[in-house]
DNA sequence: GCGTCTTTACTAACCGGTTGATTAGTAACT
DNA sequence: AGTTACTAATCAACCGGTTAGTAAAGACGC
């Protein structure tokens, strides 16, 4: 699989043979595969895998559809490889503090904010890669440890017990994507009133993993 | 827009002129319509807009493709009509009831278990018809009444004003989807461990929203 | 330093199947 | 006869994927 392969090499590469490739502009695989990389981001995330356009990613990133058969074998090795790096760069940016649960949700809730792309793709992947097979390791190990810690804390007595951790957790992230994840009548029908302002809505995000775990 | 065409078709026929038209089989247009209708709404809840096939609809539907260009103008407009009917069908099948909101949000919760294509089809929508101008009346119609039932509720002090209206309908909304709009990673972790049988998973989100509303 | 050889990054043009949409025409009912 | 429901065949554009070929950068002998 592509994705598998561009890691390894990636992981693989010494920083100073990157750096040597790299001095002539105009000629540099590492920086093209990042341009066609960055590009299939933004047209994915915009128009989903079925949508997304092969022809529109390589006129954006100023190459061509040939070069990203031949570092990604296929459209979908492009979005598995466009996923793969979305989920790596996301998973750890915001770590998990099982003591304060609701403001993890607020941190979460920003970045979703910040990077509004990563639960488009997500959302895209949901529904166009169900039951497609291999789950990413990176994403189930990052929500494994996840549950962990929030299990910890409820055997500590520092959660409520209310919920199984990994129901829990659920929650919180679930909560922490409401603002994008409705359908425009109903953004339509929040905006004109309170919690219009983006702290407003920060808050409303807190306050509800809040009320999740009063007792 | 077809959609629109469709809507006054149907509300202006006769339901006697209707059956008389639809005595002999194999030559009913109400017939058609509704297999070409049904077709598309698998289709285009399994694949999307992009990802659905015209071909695909037809031969299900077993009609052709002239058809549904026909009734339906094109295959946005088709998409149109069956996101516009699965809303009839379902914005009034869940009547608010602003006084039990969990047991509501559980109610919820089994419309969607029990007619799957509903929420894939508003996540498609969300998705690939954002921003894309005209909202749908019905809904908006529905939402304005249910942000005015909680709003009563609260000024009458049968439910806590912690959060505005919109927001707290909007939030039992969100909730109620919480078991259907996970990526499958999620699922991974939680589907060995509790909360795997459907009711609990229905309790999960009564309790979720029962939360919610504790002062 | 210089010429050439090989490898690597890149490009343009093209191919064949697919897809949304059209059209001309047939059969059935009034 | 005229209208309506339907069908088969076809079209032009599109799109994922391929291929043949170019040019730049390192390797190597001298």
């Amino acid at each position: 699989m592509s994705t598998v392969w561009l890691v390894d090499t990636l992981g693989v590469m010494n920083r100073d043979v990157a750096a040597s490739k790299a001095i002539a502009m105009g000629r540099d695989a590492e920086a093209t595969k990042r341009r066609l990389l960055d590009a299939a981001t933004r047209e994915f995330a915009a128009y989903g895998i079925a949508g997304g356009r092969v022809d529109r990613i390589a006129a954006e990133a100023r190459s061509n559809k040939a070069q990203i058969y031949h570092y990604f074998g296929s459209k979908d090795g492009l979005f598995d490889a466009v996923f793969d790096a979305m989920c790596r760069e996301t998973v750890d940016a915001v770590p998990i503090d099982p003591d304060d649960l609701p403001e993890y949700a607020g941190r979460l809730h920003d970045s979703y904010v910040e990077r509004p792309w990563v639960q488009r793709l997500a959302t895209w992947y949901h529904l166009e890669r169900a039951g497609g097979g291999a789950l990413l390791p990176v994403v189930l190990d990052s929500n494994a440890a996840k549950v962990r810690a929030v299990a910890e804390a409820q055997e500590a007595g520092r959660l409520p017990t209310r919920f199984p951790p990994a129901v829990l957790l659920g929650l919180v992230l679930h909560l922490s994507g409401f603002w994008s994840s409705n359908v425009p009548e109903y953004d339509a029908v929040v905006s004109d009133g309170s919690a219009a302002s983006a702290a407003h809505r920060r808050e409303v995000v807190v306050a509800a993993v809040a009320a999740l775990l009063r007792p």
